[in-house]
RNA sequence: GCCCUCGUAGCUCAGUUGGAUAGAGCGACGGCCUUCUAAGCCGUAGGUCGCAGGUUCGAAUCCUGCCGAGGGUGCCA
């Protein structure tokens, strides 16, 4: 089916150049829907924008471009209107729109098109800590990364899914050592809640300890040059980790495998070439012992250009060398030609550098970019960044366990009735989505405030309203003993205004969808999502389906719910959340 | 000091990359269930979009300067 944006976009430039024959090919014609439905259902700015160039009053070219639409639309737009200094404001035919929507049902994409150009796109997100626990924030870099990684496959590219694991480097050396002075070997094991207590204590250590850490940091060099004791425990240290992981990732329902497993260990070997070469190409000097690279364009605290290190003076190497490297993987390797790096905006300048150095050696070109998705903070209450009453880092599983409890408790509330494993089931689908689809709702790039009433609401821009939409379309098929897929093939008629509404809606998946693959914002497929579901509430209550009139009308209003139903599960699937049939 | 991000209703947040009269939810107030899930819908009240300039047909959005918050700024990541 054609894109119904795309198809308005092209009409518009068809109507432009038989108006003005020397008007660009290439132009935006500026479409989108309209703020306020009472002007008409998408509007066309280019008049305004182009009128200069082409040496015409803004309202005369919108003039010419709305007469021309009658031959360039015809059957698409029931009427242009040209309105205030120049917009064209256009309604759509409905039966156009009714085929439009009828198409949809039958199409397993739901009208989304596979990109033109699929792309090879190497996705770095979650990259939690072995021998840490995960905790709250980690939800972040996880769901958003989870969320991109679902809407750019579902697009047709191929995503190498990257899980930068912080096993390696200088806090290794600490927690080693300070194991060793416990008496570990290879064989000993412990669960990851004293793992993080014993990290804790070795961190202590380290930061009062001169002597520590002095032997911290040789244990690192040791670890790195394969010393057998060291790489041992450090095995185990990671498998224990993995388990962690593994149950993390299962309960958030997140894409991640062990396949995605890229460590920083794993780069451990392209470290000194990538050193070597960047000494080279003349983009690293020494500077205070240590190896060097000066990005153009960054300052230190004290106006002289910023030094990002690549090889300490004791000759370990940082962040940035291993963040090099893996950029080099990533493109001569895994051939990705757009690299993501979904991490904490503080590590903005982090990346620009990275990024400019990489330029300067040659390794980032031609179509290959890297965009850096920076994400804000999550606060509690007290507008600081969460943490537990006692003022520790909040653990991701106990705030995943309370999402569960306070869902649970609240479906024990509603619907009683349900079996104990139908309510276990719904309150892992509710309570998990609410908490993820909290973190993505949001402008990924602003701190927010942590607040279960906010999440767990049914009402607002949240996981639970959009389930409930489509649980109670599930609820009607269900009363009608009928089969969703059966009202593929049913013809639709709008009888309501709020059916209109709701089939124009749906026929903005498409560019909802590019434009989040595009910015990179999860936030955006949310907020379509809301309105959407909101649009269905408000059918729902004006519009009987299985009580409809006449059965052309039910069948019309069973088709509307049916895509409803297909496209909330699509688009929350999209966001890593689940639906569910009751709730 | 320099650089980056943020500042929208009492609170929590949207605002489709510059479009028309800035929208939701919570909280407050008032309606709607013998009828597909009221876990919902409808209505009322609530705004100097931090402040001041600028750019233009048009600015919450772009530019400049202030104010405020957070972050970054060489041997952690």
């Amino acid at each position: 089916m054609p894109d119904t944006l795309h198809l308005l976009e092209s009409c518009l430039v068809a109507a432009l150049r038989a108006a003005v024959p020397s008007a660009p090919a290439d132009v935006d014609p500026q479409v989108r829907p309209t703020a306020n439905p009472q002007l008409g259902d998408y509007q066309a700015n280019l008049a305004m924008s182009l009128a200069k160039k082409l040496g015409q009053k803004p309202r005369d070219l919108a003039l010419a471009i709305t007469a021309q639409l009658a031959h360039t639309a015809a059957g698409v737009v029931a009427s242009a209107e040209v309105a205030g200094p120049g917009f064209i404001n256009l309604r759509l035919a409905a039966d156009f729109l009714q085929r439009q929507t009828a198409a949809m049902l039958v199409d397993p994409r739901l009208g989304v098109a596979p990109a033109a150009q699929p792309e090879k796109v190497v996705l770095d997100y979650s990259a939690p800590n072995v021998a840490k626990e995960m905790h709250v924030h980690h939800i972040r870099s996880t769901c958003i990364g989870d969320a991109l990684a679902r809407v750019l496959m579902f697009l047709g590219h191929q995503v190498a899914r990257q899980n930068h694991l912080g096993d390696w480097g200088t806090q290794f050396g600490m927690l080693l050592e300070h194991l060793l002075d416990q008496g570990w070997t290879a064989a000993s094991s412990r669960p990851i809640e004293d793992l993080n207590s014993l990290y804790q204590q070795a961190k202590s250590r380290f930061d009062a300890e001169p002597a520590f850490a002095e032997r911290a940091r040789k244990r690192v060099v040791a670890l790195q040059a394969g010393d057998p004791t060291s790489v041992a425990i450090w095995k185990a240290l990671t498998e224990e980790s993995l388990k962690h992981f593994r149950t993390a990732y299962a309960r958030l329902g997140v894409l991640l495998t062990d396949d995605d497993i890229r460590g920083e260990s794993f780069y451990n070997d392209l470290l000194a070439p990538t050193v070597e070469e960047l000494h080279a190409k003349g983009l690293a000097v020494e500077s205070q012992g240590a190896l060097c690279v000066f990005p153009p364009g960054f300052l230190d605290r004290d106006g002289n250009p910023a030094a990002m290190i690549i090889r300490k003076s004791d000759g370990g190497f940082l962040y940035a060398t291993t963040d090099l490297a893996t950029l080099r993987h990533s493109v001569d390797d895994l051939k990705g030609t757009r690299l993501i790096y979904v991490t904490d905006a503080r590590q903005a300048q982090h990346f620009a550098m990275v990024f400019k150095t990489a330029e300067l050696a040659g390794w980032l070109q031609g179509n290959v970019r890297a965009e850096h998705v920076p994400f804000g903070t999550i606060l509690g209450k007290d507008n600081k960044p969460f943490k537990t009453r006692e003022g520790g880092a909040a653990k991701l599983a106990d705030l995943l366990d309370e999402a569960e409890e306070r869902a649970r408790r609240i479906i024990e509330e509603k619907n009683p009735s349900l079996s104990a494993d139908e309510k276990q089931q719904i309150a892992h689908a509710v309570g998990i989505g609410a908490v993820k689809y909290g973190d993505l709702a949001i402008d990924r790039v602003k701190d927010y405030v942590f607040d279960w009433d906010r999440m767990l609401n049914f009402d607002g821009n949240t996981a639970p309203y959009l389930q409930n939409a489509y649980v109670r379309i599930q609820a009607i098929f269900r009363k009608g003993s009928l089969d969703p897929q059966a009202a593929a093939g049913y013809p639709i008629v709008f009888t309501d205004p709020v059916e209109r509404s709701l089939a124009l809606k749906l026929l903005q998946l498409p560019a909802v969808i590019d434009s989040v693959a595009q910015a990179l914002e999860p936030s955006r497929l949310c907020g379509y999502l809301y309105d959407l579901a909101s649009l269905y509430h408000q059918f729902y209550e004006k519009c009987p389906v299985l009580t409809a009139d006449s059965p052309a009308v039910r069948d019309s209003r069973l088709a509307l719910s049916s895509v409803t139903a297909r496209t909330l599960q699509k688009g929350l699937d999209l966001l890593g959340i689940a639906t569910i049939e009751r709730m």
